[in-house]
DNA sequence: GTTAGCACTCATCAAGGTGGAGTGCTAACG
DNA sequence: CGTTAGCACTCCACCTTGATGAGTGCTAAC
């Protein structure tokens, strides 16, 4: 445990290290007022604190930074949760002024926001479709053995695919068998679709078995996953004001793994629900072992429906990123009350 | 005019450059064999050469580097079209093995690739929606006075829109509206379809008339162009392991230049068909003032419809990417035909 | 327990020196 | 007269050196 000088000087050191991006020495913390001793006082539990893995010494006689459990044990205990400014609210008043209307619309463009008021870059997983409900499913044939599956969800979201249709279909049948999925299974979740479409279909098995196979082999590739379309990066450019990202290597690493679509649905999709601070190597990929992940999750009644990320150095501004999202949830919800669909 | 043995050195020089990325001295022309001439010959050419603005010399006492002008005259003359490699050939080939539905699809696959062999970076301009023929319309109620307006195109692509439908109007009258935009308007382009929706409802005109108005506001907003969506940039990290970008600074102007989609757009959009090379400040925005862009379009049956462009340092292989881009629209050509749509 | 003082370490920066790549010029060669 | 060898010159890139200063750890005094 950490007695109160310690962590008033962890905290200030942390701080001091946020706005500035250099070792912190010891003089300059006690020349800030905020904490009353001198800088030898200071030293001597600044070199405690390295002892028990709070800070770290780039080499002998620089200042300290803060060690990836200094940043942890910051998150958990010592910071202190900025409120949002003037501007910050203002801006996003402002947005959430102008009309938005589909959801993944108003997620995305609040991530942008995030991105742009502090400099670091969002990253947001959008809806799983395969949990939302079915309002509607329509065949449009393009000619050939082509055709575009439509699959509309009740929360509007859209799923388009070009499906190949077996050539021993008849089209005019498969009508039917698309408005039987309409009447029938209009509310169902995506992800039941295929079974209840067996269960539903029971008495008209006979009559119509070949058609009912047709459209669920059609369903199953509408239904394929989408690997992509799912995840929005916005702001990477804002990332590369950061000093810790002048080397261009560290860049590309870093890019090149925001591009891995698959690798970062991994990632994302197994972030538990509401606020999480993933710190430097807490991440196992070595691409952002030196970066900071902030997640939250957003719902809509009830049940969450994807996760918006802040991706920053280590060495972010915890409090308000984690103020601004905590701020966008809440005023999403309004927003979603308001004006949006459903 | 340049003499034979200047475009022979002239060539070589910009050669040596694009492998190198440094600033060509003479004794390295002369050593190269294809020159046989002494260092200080070439020398004296060089001299000539910079006078006339085809060469270029960082400082003093450094090797020569080609002036924009020099590049223009070496796509223009010089330049020998690289042959596809087997290795290329064989990328190609496995990848129009692999079954491709969608035009798009194709298109920015292909980009991709490219992007890969050549670690340049690729930007996709999409098909322009309004020049395409309608297939089918589809409105979709959510609830609220919220709908999910639906455009099918002949050539496969979607375009979904979240509407507003006006609170006056019936909806069951609205599907007659639908009924009757599909029977009579398929095959119209998108472009022309409200004023077609006039004159084709002018009979019932007087019976429909608030449906036929409804239908066009929603029309509206649903054809509304879109601004993102039509614009894929991919290999953005591949640029990053040209030495030229070693420079945060320089990295994040040009990412912040493919950002910004309405400028890109507008770019793209005034391309000339065909292949068209533009070198360092010939195009004119200055983030990409020491880059090279080299577009080419694409068309089916006869009208193009899209853009696809190799964004690289002015010192670009310009040779390889052209080749690239030539067998990339010879094979898709054969692609579309083959199990394309349509 | 706290603080002042001091020797020590080490990154950073500017100044000076060196090597090498490349040039331009001149004179000689075929 | 075109081509080439030779040479002095330029200038970048690199290394070394020394000075500076920020910061530490230790010790002794308060």
């Amino acid at each position: 445990m950490l007695t109160e000088r310690q962590q008033l000087i962890l905290g200030a050191i942390i701080n001091d290290y946020i706005r500035s991006a250099e070792p912190v020495g010891s003089r300059s913390i006690s020349k800030r007022g905020d904490v009353g001793f001198s800088p030898a006082t200071i030293r001597n539990e600044m070199a405690d604190l390295e002892e028990l893995g709070f800070l770290e010494q780039p080499h002998t006689s620089a200042g300290r930074i803060p060690s990836i459990q200094g940043y942890r044990y910051y998150v958990d205990h010592l910071m202190k949760h900025d409120s949002v400014t003037d501007n910050e609210l203002k801006t996003m008043r402002s947005f959430f002024a102008s009309r938005m209307i589909e959801m993944e619309q108003v997620v995305q463009h609040a991530a942008m926001i995030i991105s742009n008021l502090t400099n670091y870059t969002s990253i947001v997983l959008g809806p799983d479709s395969v949990n939302q409900a079915l309002k509607h499913f329509q065949l449009v044939p393009l000619g050939g053995d082509k055709a575009v599956a439509i699959v509309v969800t009740d929360t509007g979201h859209v799923e388009n695919r070009t499906v190949t249709i077996p050539a021993d279909l008849d089209m005019s049948d498969m009508e039917k068998a698309v408005r039987f999925l309409n009447e029938r299974l209009s509310g169902v979740p995506l992800l039941r679709l295929k079974s209840r479409l067996f269960s539903e279909a029971g008495e008209e098995m006979g009559r119509y078995a070949e058609q009912i196979e047709g459209l669920l082999g059609i369903l199953e590739q509408a239904l394929r996953p989408e690997q992509d379309g799912r995840l929005f990066v916005s702001g990477t450019t804002n990332i590369l004001t950061q000093p810790e990202f002048k080397d261009v290597d560290k860049v590309k690493t870093l890019f090149d793994l925001l591009d891995e679509t698959p690798t970062m649905l991994k990632l994302f999709s197994s972030m538990p629900e509401g606020i999480q601070v993933r710190i430097g190597t807490e991440n196992d990929h070595e691409a952002i072992a030196s970066c900071s992940l902030i997640t939250a999750t957003y719902a809509l009644d009830g049940h969450s429906l994807g996760t918006i990320g802040i991706l920053g150095p280590t060495r972010m501004d915890y409090g308000k990123v984690i103020s601004l999202l905590g701020a966008l949830s809440s005023n999403m919800h309004l927003m979603i009350g308001r004006g949006g669909q459903r």
